[in-house]
DNA sequence: CCGCAGCCAGTTGGATGCAATATATTGGTT
DNA sequence: AACCAATATATTGCATCCAACTGGCTGCGG
């Protein structure tokens, strides 16, 4: 039983599965910011060479996730409090200007289908599982902005979301903090729906600086105890 | 990214090196939009393995100037106009964005260093080379931005910039291009200088507005025949 | 004449082994 | 004890070799 344990539509290439494997890890919280990712490990644990790790890493420095030196390996990356100001300012441009777009050309399907992000998302709050919330919660964002058609401003924001979201999860109190997301989903996909777009990006607007200051003002108090 | 031949006293990774020829034949358009890039050539070429060159690839797919499907290989990535129109509208947020964030906290030296920049491309027009001239050109940019302290939004202006520029090298007019962003570039840089922000974020905004129109000018132009 | 199964060449994906570099350790000197 | 040089070890970087996949070609059958 070593391969063709699902030799049906699983055709994936070994590095994908590896970038898969080592972003939860870090999006999950078993990485650490600063943690040093070995080559060897990762590959002895999957039981797969260092060349598939290796290219994996790359891809995972692209998306901002690790940082790699020469020589010296792959490190997870760690947010500062500038860092997060940083991503997150960006986001604040492209991802108003990107549900405007999006409004201003979409169909009555791609807001039945920002409504399903939104209840998939509501659906599984009783369940608590903070990985499958944070994709549930993002997949509702990036319902809204896809009928933009722009996919290399979406992919933009992709990846600034990806650097600084999984410091979300260290939140003190994070169930209050998904039902106060859940609220501001809510409203969002009410004014989405009604194609008020002034109100929509207002209030995507608000919800995403809401996420920032709070993501801030966290690093800020981990910052200050170093 | 751009960092020139230096054969001598340069320690680099393989790897670093052959991105580097890479992304100079693709921005040079030795490589044009749509090539097929075989990495055992590239390495027979430069006497090394095919591993640095997959490396290199995966490099330059994060950069935008290449796209690789699973066993397919890799091709240079072809712009259309609506691309074009993508990523410049991001830029057309960010950019304004950064340089008032860097001239709320530049140094005289920050000042000084742009207009060494300035200069340097001034110098270099009547030497003709465009290579050189695109380089030094978005090395004005990037001193207009530096001070902002924003390395990653910075890092998302240069992707952008990288996906687009090599476009501007096909004009009819070239010559006369490069005067009219001289043109602008001294305008930009005099109100930079005055510490005019909303001069400076105006200025800079239809500069980058009208190397958008010309891009996607051509592009279109070029798509109607095809 | 067209369509499809199955082989064939070319290309990429991945594994193994060796070389180059950074970090840790040891031993000596002040 | 503190500091520095030389060595030892661990880790990454790269080359070579083998396997898997893609796209085209051939030939049989409809």
């Amino acid at each position: 039983m070593s391969t063709q344990a699902k030799p049906l539509l699983q055709r994936q290439t070994v590095t994908a599965m590896v970038a898969d494997y080592i972003a939860s890890k870090i999006i999950g919280g078993d990485y650490p910011g600063g943690h040093q990712i070995r080559q060897e490990a990762i590959a002895a644990e999957l039981g797969v060479s260092r060349i598939p790790v290796r290219e994996a890493l790359l891809q995972l420095e692209a998306d901002g996730l690790v940082v790699i030196r020469t020589h010296r390996g792959a490190v997870v990356s760690d947010l500062s409090a500038d860092d997060a100001i940083d991503l997150f300012d960006a986001r604040l441009l492209l991802e108003p200007f990107l549900v405007r777009k999006a409004m201003a050309r979409m169909s009555d399907e791609d807001i039945s289908n920002a409504g399903r992000a939104l209840k998939d998302y509501e659906d599984a709050i009783p369940r608590g599982d903070p990985k499958e919330l944070s994709r549930l919660n993002w997949a509702f964002h990036i319902a809204l902005l896809s009928p933009a058609m722009r996919p290399r401003s979406l992919a933009v924001v992709q990846t600034l979301y990806n650097s600084a979201d999984r410091y979300l999860r260290l939140q003190i109190e994070p169930i209050k903090a998904q039902t106060k997301a859940l609220h501001e989903h809510r409203d969002i996909f009410e004014a989405y729906r009604a194609r008020d777009i002034v109100q929509t990006s207002k209030l995507l607007k608000k919800h995403v600086s809401d996420a920032a200051e709070e993501i801030v003002s966290q690093l800020k108090a981990s910052e200050s105890l170093a």
